[in-house]
DNA sequence: TGTACATCAGTGAACGCGCGTTCACTGATGTAC
DNA sequence: TGTACATCAGTGAACGCGCGTTCACTGATGTAC
């Protein structure tokens, strides 16, 4: 055994953490067992209560840490909209082939939704704050939300409800007409009911 | 122990499927385990194996089933948009404060979404084929699948994520607001691009 | 310079439990003779 | 009418395994004297 330079306790925490956020998404709460994200992280399950309590306290760092980049994701795809002029290109991106087989390191409410009633109050409060965080990043996507309307948590809703449904069905050509409507449903939600609207603008 | 009459072996296999795909629905594929089922139905987890080949026989049979309603409840959904005139309804009743508590009984869409992609093939087929009728009953609404363009599956995606995000997040105004959106989204997205929209109906 | 001890991240055996699956069995009834 | 046997849904002990959690330990280094 090796003697740890300062900063060792630390690192090894994070490591736990991000082995857990990924693991969790890709193979659920249940399977991001307390053996199994300490192998990933190259320890023996041992060694795990000295960095936290239980495993839900290992969960609910896990699911915040997933849902760190969600917002910087969906405000960059909502800068995207505003610069080219078509919000379709969030539900683009968002639904792209990349991103439906990437779940490990994808949208962690795309991947936990149907599961996260189950879970403790801990990780089930890390998943509200992150959801919400989320659709304020999505809010700021042109014509989403207006003075008349709000349409974003039901934008966020058929986004991830899209990315989760490409994943329980997992075919091209069903996949590629799931994006295509949400991509042309987003366009519609954000649309002006007034004026007859810009339909297709160039993608 | 009591000889059976004729028809007691089936109906106990199809207690045991209804007793699972609640189990299922509540609690996930995981804890719908062989000994929770059976003592659901009141019976051992031994005499499990003289009706299904193994669990995933079972969790098929159990998807199945729990897509029984759901074609028909879209269509009497769709059936009560086209008789009031508004799409919308169609969110109000599928997002009821008493469906979303409602899990065991209530959309398998919804439930088990983010955990289908890690059930085995069989499972994953009777998922789909059940949620691909689903969205052909709700194609019937109006306004949703016309000449210019199909948001059918933009629409049930938005529904059942709509469903899980409220469930994952139990707080009864954010499910308010959520809800408030998924019916105005849906009368917006049916609503022919043309001529300025009648965006509220008496509801 | 040498010895004794403290530190502390990580190890691995052990616990009680629930899982999916197997299998010898039970016991009430029906059938054969 | 009485005996022997077949039927068959359901029982419950047993299997090997992975789970979350506990705990006595290891062993490389730092510190005290």
């Amino acid at each position: 055994m090796v003697r740890y330079d300062a900063g060792h306790r630390e690192r090894t925490h994070s490591a736990i953490i991000d082995a857990a956020s990924q693991l969790m998404r890709e193979r659920g709460f249940t399977e991001a067992s307390v053996g199994n994200v300490m192998k990933a992280v190259g320890l023996t399950h041992g060694g795990f209560y000295a960095h936290f309590a239980d495993k839900t306290a290992m969960l609910a760092a896990a699911t915040e840490k997933a849902f760190d980049d969600s917002p910087k994701n969906f405000a960059a795809l909502a800068r995207m909209a505003q610069a080219s002029g078509d919000v379709g290109v969030i539900a683009k991106h968002y639904l792209a082939e990349a991103r439906v087989g990437a779940v490990a390191s994808g949208c962690p409410a795309a991947a936990l939704v149907s599961e996260v009633h189950r879970q403790e109050a801990p990780v089930q409060a890390r998943f509200r704050n992150g959801t919400e965080d989320t659709r304020r990043a999505l809010a700021a996507a042109p014509g989403l939300t207006t003075a008349e309307a709000d349409h974003s948590w039901a934008a966020l809703a058929m986004l991830v409800g899209s990315l989760a449904l490409m994943r329980a069905m997992p075919d091209a050509s069903l996949n590629d007409t799931i994006r295509e409507q949400a991509i042309s449903a987003l366009r519609k939600l954000a649309a002006t009911p007034n004026p007859p609207q810009p339909e297709s603008p160039p993608a």
